[in-house]
DNA sequence: TTCTTGACAAGAATTATTATTATGTGATAA
DNA sequence: TTATCACATAATAATAATTCTTGTCAAGAA
């Protein structure tokens, strides 16, 4: 909650909210997602503040931005490195908190300087393939 | 070649013109790219076709779509198993073949099953950061 | 003053619609 | 067997429509 203002962000009660709705969150809401879940309490709220917020906040690094949707951006308020795991069927996304160790061999990776990795995981989760293991 | 009429898709001027494009193209084009590379021979060439060719290629799993880049989707050729390295600084994508054994922790894991990975590795690569290492 | 909001316009990427055109296929003729 | 033709079907191109996101700017709050 000091966040905010600790990082010349001002507190308005539309922060407050998207900031609280992401708060814990664990299902990688898009911008609408957030943008109907704060307009209960905030009908006048436009989706353009939720634009500028969800920026605002990535910029402090309060939240990341992640690419696993090619529909929409998808946001994260756990910016601690962790992976995700894509459920192919219905498209749950969930977090994946585990360390791997990767090293590209050199002939590979070239003159690159790593910096950081990204997993994505892919599977079925337990309520798209409940044991009937239905195949298409 | 052939391929496209073993697997029920017409054979037309502008599709092989498209995986002519694809095929062993390591820089993983847009469908703005692709769409103006293939003018350049068929000038009277669609966007709507370049996407339906594309959609109707990743279907029979000729293509892979790539969501490495939040502004747009993006176009592999090469659909055997593989991960991307990506300039953080001028977005340029290099293809990393080589394996990792990545197993999750089954208490993380869940009741999920697992199929597959894609590991988005980040970095500086040789042209953004030579010698000089100007960080911003 | 300075920053933020909200309304709306604008832009970019993608998808949908539809009349027109080209392709593959099967029948027929050579 | 090979070539030709007609036709059903699928693909193209043009354009409209949608969706997601960003930009603009006047009005309001800190």
């Amino acid at each position: 909650m000091q966040k905010f203002k600790n990082i010349g962000l001002k507190l308005t009660p539309q922060r407050l909210a998207i900031l609280g709705f992401l708060e814990g969150n664990p299902d990688h809401p898009s911008a609408e997602d957030i943008y109907k879940a704060v307009s209960v309490q905030f009908p006048t709220m436009s989706l353009a503040t939720v634009y500028n917020t969800l920026d605002a906040l990535r910029e402090k690094g309060y939240i990341i931005e992640l690419t696993i949707d090619p529909a929409k951006k998808r946001f994260d308020p756990f910016t601690k490195m962790h992976h995700h795991l894509i459920c192919t069927s219905c498209k749950r996304v969930k977090d994946i908190h585990a360390d791997f160790m990767l090293d590209i061999p050199e002939q590979v990776r070239g003159d690159f300087r790593i910096t950081g990795n990204h997993i994505e995981f892919y599977g079925v989760c337990p309520v798209c393939g409940n044991g009937h293991e239905r195949r298409i």
